[in-house]
RNA sequence: GGCGGUGUAGCUCAGACGGUCAGAGCAUGCGGCUCAUAUCCGCAGUGUCCGGGGUUCAACUCCCUGCACCGCCA
């Protein structure tokens, strides 16, 4: 196993809104950076802004600022994400950093020296108005597609990266790293599309100001792609030898939505390769979510707003809502309906009943000391058996990243933990005297199996998970130091602490 | 137009190498418990496994074909 983790959401524009989709993929990276930190390695989560670029530069200008004062107050809406969504991130990266100007400018010299940038003319249909080029495939009946003028044909000195050159390294990269690209699907269609021939890439323009000038080439600006990708390099320090960069490259995953898959699984590699920096080991092209069932866009005002969401449910239920309802890497459908029923069902009434119903019993019966567990019997070894085995799929699922199968392996385990309780009647038990060793014992192992699932719960919500981990096991440190290997073995809890009579970890939401 | 994928209970989906594979969850109906956040547990279903051919002793599972939907590319 390896003992680090490097892990990266994609750089959000500054200039949008933060909505659903950025929440989702930046959940989904807490969780697994969370889920590697309780294995014991060493983790590095990046998430940031990308701040270049037309159109932060245009609402400046209408606002009167400069770009970067624009930036400044906007990226407040992203770095925000971070307490309102309980995200652990490592570092936070804008490429408006003067260190993000000397990577990306050090990774072009790179590749200008050894002849894959070379200067060329770029070639569209230019709206005037708007000040943006076009492919011959946006146009909309010939014009513009955002503000439907007539375009023209436009050219323009552009330095072009020689990607048609990388085609079959790519194609052998892909061969010999057969999970670098997950899920297989967007794999195939990925290896497809390469198969199919590259052309080399514009990556700057003369057009544009508010970027990374290209180095030594007055009036050219590094454009897009080139720019936003090279942050996952200068989180790390490149181009200094820092030691993160030591430490956590070549990345482990590069989470990103399935619109931006090519980039970072063509583009990314190629231009590593290029400047002779290893590739990255993953990317992994998650689903998108329709809202309500209808696809979710500015004009119908259905946008999901991540800070509303946690307003009205709270940070854990809304993740384990994205985490769980789908599987990942597929599309899913956000209906607040759907959420509060899975947070009621299955996080209050499942998981958080189990540990309030036996917090109770163990106050009625034993003034809330928790006994030690005597003779065990067959009804015991099923369920610790279903807790080492749990971990154990939950453990499979994260390296897969399957959130939807780790989440639902840990209901069924609480599920089994419930008829356990059912099936040994505690309540029965403390009626003869005689049973009272067997009515301990079942009731050290609910709340053990209440313990352990918190554990496995912790990486997708946290608070909840804390208030019960400091329930279990009180003065045993925060839930998120704790380590799967020491703390998740069964029998973890310890006898003779007294615990709290009550805990009320997830209130059901009202409707 | 090219390549790839999907089509299984009302809904969302699982179904390794063809023979207890016809399943789970939700929803629905009925029953039980009482420790608990009116929570938990048990039982009961319903299915032309998209249509049509074929291979086989045997196909939801393999092959061909038709239809529908989706993705990527052009």
């Amino acid at each position: 196993m390896r003992e680090t983790f490097y892990i990266t959401t994609p750089i959000y524009y500054v200039n949008d809104v933060p909505h659903i989709g950025h929440a989702y993929t930046t959940i989904a990276c807490d969780a697994l950076a969370r889920w590697h930190r309780m294995k014991g390695k060493k983790v590095y989560f990046l998430t940031g802004t990308d701040e270049h670029g037309e159109k932060v530069q245009k609402s400046a200008a209408r606002k009167g600022m400069t770009p970067r004062e624009l930036a400044d107050q906007v990226v407040t809406n992203f770095q925000g994400l971070t307490p309102a969504l309980s995200i652990s991130n490592t570092a936070f990266i804008r490429t408006t950093e003067p260190r993000h100007y000397a990577s990306v400018q050090e990774l072009f010299r790179k590749s200008l020296g050894n002849g894959d940038i070379y200067l060329g003319e770029y070639e569209g249909w230019y709206c005037v108005p708007d000040e943006a080029y076009w492919t011959e495939l946006q146009l909309e009946g010939g014009n513009c597609p955002t503000c439907g003028r007539a375009v023209e044909k436009r050219k323009e000195p552009s330095y072009f990266f020689r990607l048609s050159k990388y085609q079959d390294r790519l194609l052998s990269f892909y061969r010999e790293n057969p999970r670098f690209i997950r899920p297989e699907s967007r794999r195939n269609e990925v290896v497809a599309f390469v198969e199919g021939g590259l052309n080399d890439l514009s990556v700057s323009r003369t057009s544009l100001t508010w970027g990374i000038p290209v180095p030594e080439a007055p009036g050219h600006v590094i454009y897009v792609w080139y720019d936003a990708l090279t942050n996952y390099l200068t989180g790390l320090g490149y181009p200094s030898k820092t030691e993160d960069l030591a430490t956590f490259w070549p990345a482990d995953l590069h989470m990103v939505g399935k619109d931006i898959l090519r980039f970072h699984a063509v583009y990314w590699p190629a231009f590593l390769m290029s400047a002779g920096v290893a590739p990255p080991r993953g990317v992994f092209a998650h689903g998108w979510w329709t809202v309500e069932g209808q696809k979710m866009s500015k004009s119908l005002g259905n946008v999901v707003d991540p800070y509303e969401m946690v307003r009205k449910y709270g940070a854990d239920a809304f993740r384990y809502f994205l985490l769980r309802e789908v599987s990942f890497g597929l599309d899913g459908d956000f209906s607040e309906k759907e959420l509060v029923r899975r947070a009621n069902s299955e996080l209050a009434d499942k998981l958080g009943n189990l540990l309030n119903r036996t917090l109770g019993m163990l106050g009625k019966y034993f003034a809330s000391v928790v006994p030690a567990p005597e003779a065990e019997e067959p009804a015991d070894a099923v369920l610790s058996r279903c807790g080492r085995e749990t971990a154990a799929a939950v453990d499979a699922a994260m390296e897969e990243v399957a959130f939807h199968k780790a989440l639902s392996a840990v209901i069924e385990f609480v599920t089994k933990a419930n008829e356990y309780v059912q099936s040994t009647e505690p309540w029965t038990l403390a009626k003869d005297p005689s049973k009272r060793e067997r009515l301990g014992t079942v009731l050290y192992n609910a709340l053990e199996a209440a313990r352990i699932a918190s554990l496995l719960m912790s990486p997708v919500t946290p608070a909840a998970a804390q208030r019960m981990w400091e329930t279990l096991a009180p003065g045993a440190g925060t839930v998120e130091g704790a380590l799967l290997g020491k703390n998740g073995a069964w029998g973890g809890l310890q006898a003779g602490i007294t615990l709290p009579k009550a805990c009320i970890v997830f209130p059901k939401i009202e409707t």
